[in-house]
DNA sequence: ACAAACTATTGAAATATTTCACAAAGTGTA
DNA sequence: TACACTTTGTGAAATATTTCAATAGTTTGT
């Protein structure tokens, strides 16, 4: 199985992984491709060959050793944990991230965060808050990925300062379409969009 | 073209739904299948694709009406704005939810949320929010969609009192994953997952 | 040690999606 | 009107993904 992995592949690992983590916290330490089908909401031959491509992770009559599969996935995945991340506005959005920061990221850190409203500033659960005007002076060297935590109508012109000082990928929670350079990526989080799947998906359930 | 609409196709609605809304609010008026193109990242083809089992919405030379295909868009998707919603947790992220309630919702509404922390019972954002205990008595009629906006460890229970309630439509903004049961519709937004998303693109593109 | 029951692996078939290539229809200008 | 441009719409080819079906490796019970 040296193949290409696969782009919907590719797509499905992040799920997989947070899975496995969630069994892995509730103690177990094995599971079957059919019970990954079905947190997934994918068949189960399609877990099979989705794991395959990363070599023979499993057994036959016993399943997949989840810590073992994490590994992998995480090695495939790319570990982030050396990955810093500034944060753009830190409301409540921003704060909520912020919370998840600390328990919960295994992906990557927020190293600090900037906003205008002076109640914002300062430390924020263990994470440094400086002023917008001090963009220049505090952003931090080397960090190419920013999460926008901010009103839509600001985004563009944060996002094109934040380009200005080398970042490449942004998370964007705002509403608004960001316009970027190539080779930028931009991952917007729409809770509108979400919102609006997840009533579309319900309908077709429901009548 | 009457034929079933493609799930992929399906998929991507909201995400032109989006596109339009964003360009109609800077005030154009028309579109051309590339420029959604490249607001969604792929081929202008699979735009043309796309808009075409909706009918004929384009016309030659000249493009799309944006007013006419968002129409068309939301008489597909089922526009929401009826549904309401409860928001289960305030804290900072049903907050965060509950301003973008008021300003950018077009496609249903928080009706109501639930809390357990005294600061947050009262009016916030213009919604009532009522303590836990009272879920039974304070719950609203005929809600069938709620948000999790809690943490990780009590979104199970809640999620159970609420399809006891009746809610068969879920949007997890907590980690961990949830057991529902059979045509519960479940959509998670983890923010780790995201986070780790990009990574893993950003990855890609920079050595 | 053997049999029965599981469960992963994988080539190949079936489906689904995207892209190509070009026809069809409208736009704008002189 | 005629003509050169644009841009959509779509059959068919190319790709990609999922599912089927048969095989092979493990475990568990006796």
């Amino acid at each position: 199985m040296d193949k290409k992995i696969p782009f919907a592949t590719r797509e499905r690992y992040p799920e997989y992984l947070r899975a496995l983590r969630y069994y892995q916290n509730k103690g177990h330490d094995k599971i079957m491709s059919n019970e990954l089908a079905r947190e997934l909401g994918i068949n189960s031959t399609s877990v099979r060959r989705d794991i395959s491509y990363l070599g023979h992770m499993g057994r036959q009559g016993y399943g997949y050793d989840i810590k073992k599969l994490i590994d992998e996935l995480k090695k495939e995945l790319g570990d982030g944990k050396d990955e810093g991340i500034v944060l753009m506005g830190v409301g409540n959005m921003g704060k909520a991230l912020l919370k998840y920061n600390t328990f919960s990221f295994q992906v990557g850190t927020i190293v600090c965060g900037f906003d205008v409203d002076p109640n914002n500033i300062g430390i924020i659960e263990d994470v440094p808050v400086y002023h917008y005007k001090d963009l220049h002076t505090k952003f931090p060297k080397g960090v190419k990925m920013a999460i926008l935590a901010l009103p839509g109508n600001v985004a563009q012109t944060v996002a094109d300062e934040l380009m200005a000082l080398g970042v490449t990928a942004f998370i964007n929670f705002s509403d608004g379409v960001l316009k970027t350079r190539r080779r930028v990526i931009v991952e917007s989080v729409d809770l509108a969009t979400i919102v609006q799947e997840v009533i579309y998906k319900f309908k077709q359930v429901n009548g």
